[in-house]
DNA sequence: TAGAACGCTGGAGCGCACTCCAAGCAAGCG
DNA sequence: CGCTTGCTTGGAGTGCGCTCCAGCGTTCTA
């Protein structure tokens, strides 16, 4: 067992990605090809070849002509990538997670602490996005007056 | 009267930028060297004359030997340049809203607009860190889990 | 009056996250 | 068979938001 974590986005919780993404194959028949995933992720081709590249994928099935061939899987990987890309992590962290993933499972304590600092920093960055909200919704309420008097002042 | 909007952060109502600054001068006598802006808002020397050079600055006033003196006002642009900045909104859109205000009243309905759309783009980023949030929580979880199971295994 | 500290300018350079290119291979089709 | 479509590679290029540099002037302190 602990397979080194492929769980949790098989359980269909998720609901909230970008693009629609429903149509998935079962598993044993997963087998995509490259601009499937792109229309899957939103992603375009050069990106996933980017993130194989850099390390930020783990090796992906090649087809007998050395196609990439996607699984289930990898689509996990991507959407777990795409939450993280949201929050802002640069792709060099995201990188450094791929890699503790691939060391096994010794590495489950830094995983953790990992995500529990992405986690705060998620949090602060809602708690600075609310700040910002209040100060925009100050302006638009400033401009909504100032509108106002303007049509007023046109009477 | 409506003098393009410099009201706002005149109010008592602030308290939650990134650094420290507290120590303003009263207007009148509010004349800051560059590298005191710098020191007050957390940007370097460097990007304050870019900000300059792009557009994103209003003129800010010389000294007789052609220095910069930031005035109060400029500090409370900087305020707001710095939570747009926050939400991820583009330097060349912070630029669009600063000729908009250099324009004059008549583009208050423009604004008003740039500002209700970046207020939409914020709600959405929050929702999207939310769902982020969300997807760390489980897989926390899961490494919380997964460290209980290896250390009562090791019982 | 020397030297350090600070500021000025135009323009070049940098790091990040892609994005694209050229050249070539393989499969499918009329 | 030729043509199109889709995929492969290494490496070069792009756009953004800074960041730094050289060469110079001014101001302050000793």
């Amino acid at each position: 067992m602990t397979e080194t974590e492929t769980e949790t986005t098989g359980a269909g919780a998720d609901s909230c990605a970008g693009p629609p993404q429903g149509n998935r194959r079962p598993d044993g028949e997963d087998r995509y090809t490259i601009s499937e995933v792109a229309a899957l992720t939103g992603l375009t081709a050069h990106t996933l070849r980017w993130y194989e590249r850099i390390g930020l994928m783990p090796h992906i099935d090649r087809s007998h002509t050395g196609q990439r061939r996607y699984r289930n899987r990898d689509l996990d990987w991507l959407a777990l990538v795409g939450k993280l890309r949201l929050t802002g992590m640069p792709v060099a962290d995201m990188v450094r997670y791929a890699e503790l993933v691939r060391a096994g499972d010794h590495t489950y304590t830094e995983r953790f602490e990992l995500l529990r600092r992405t986690r705060e920093d998620v949090l602060s960055r809602i708690a600075e996005l609310q700040g910002t909200l209040a100060v925009l919704d100050r302006k638009i309420d400033f401009y909504a007056d100032a509108g106002r008097a303007l049509a007023s002042e046109r009477t």
